[in-house]
DNA sequence: GCGTTAAAGATACAATATATCATATTACGA
DNA sequence: TCGTAATATGATATATTGTATCTTTAACGC
């Protein structure tokens, strides 16, 4: 579904995503600027063949596969663009038109109800925690992204409405 | 690539199997034991279609790819086999043969290196700050299953030996 | 044995992803 | 500004992963 993101808005965020390409000597070009621009409107995350669709039904020309595949890589690259991997989908980060650096590993809390998706960082006691239990069995951790399912506070509330 | 199970042993884990399928009034008939046991005879975990090579070079007779979809689901009811969402690949659950119950949520552990899985119990610590990290942005967690990604110990040495 | 149910086979196809070669666009120095 | 190298995109083919659906076979309860 679309996400309400006013144009203004939707603006400020493609020229701080053109502004993050420039600053690593890479170009936001057109069709990335879709791409991310399909993301960004989306409340939820899409498949790359969603995203396809979405990017022929706004213009006239039509983009093959490889492109959305290789578009989302980049914009991957340059942290504009997240992976889930539990579902093969792809959100754009959260975190464009601020600072905020990825430093800390970063979870991403998956809505089983409306699928959205909430991108935070790491707790401390998060991050401890885990690194203990992996030292447990010898494992030195190296997973920067983690993905847990849950119930967002709208459908937490939205289920006690029915009664 | 095999792990090295001795007959006896994975024998065990395929009686261990039968007698939990028959207390779900569930039968381990045997396709279903011959993927089980493909799955056990592993190192790493394998994707439905390195499992239905593996039957199929095992036999003479062939079976389908819907098959072992079909199959690997079942064995995921029955909690005999996981399935890591991350991968889209299957590995036998380590706790065939004890008297394990999934009552905690399980992590799993995946080697970079080796491909290797370690199954843990999360431990109170890591459960608690995630859903606290998760209430912070209101959600409540459902996710049973946790996959991360890291260098298991043998990994870690072997590295070291290259100095 | 006979009908009911569960399991497996067969076939077709949808969805996701990559390899590779050709073309177009851009950047940039001569 | 022109040529060239690098980057980006297009086009095509194909690999991989996963499902839908219908048929056949096997097991079980009576």
């Amino acid at each position: 579904m679309k996400k309400q993101v006013n144009p203004k808005e939707l603006d400020v965020l493609l020229r701080a995503a053109e502004v993050a390409c420039a600053e690593n000597g890479a170009r936001l070009t057109q069709r990335r600027r879709q791409v991310l621009s399909e993301l960004m409107q989306s409340s939820s995350p899409l498949s790359a063949y969603e995203v396809l669709d979405l990017c022929n039904r706004s213009t006239t020309s039509t983009m093959p596969p490889m492109s959305v595949y290789r578009i989302l890589d980049f914009l991957e690259q340059q942290q504009l663009v997240h992976k889930l991997s539990s579902s093969s989908k792809y959100v754009a980060c959260a975190h464009i038109a601020c600072d905020h650096k990825h430093f800390q590993k970063t979870h991403f809390l998956l809505c089983d109800g409306c699928s959205s998706v909430e991108e935070v960082d790491a707790t401390e006691e998060a991050s401890e925690a885990l690194e203990q239990m992996a030292k447990t069995v010898g494992f030195k951790l190296t997973t920067q992204q983690f993905e847990l399912s849950g119930i967002c506070t709208a459908c937490q509330d939205s289920a006690g409405e029915g009664l």
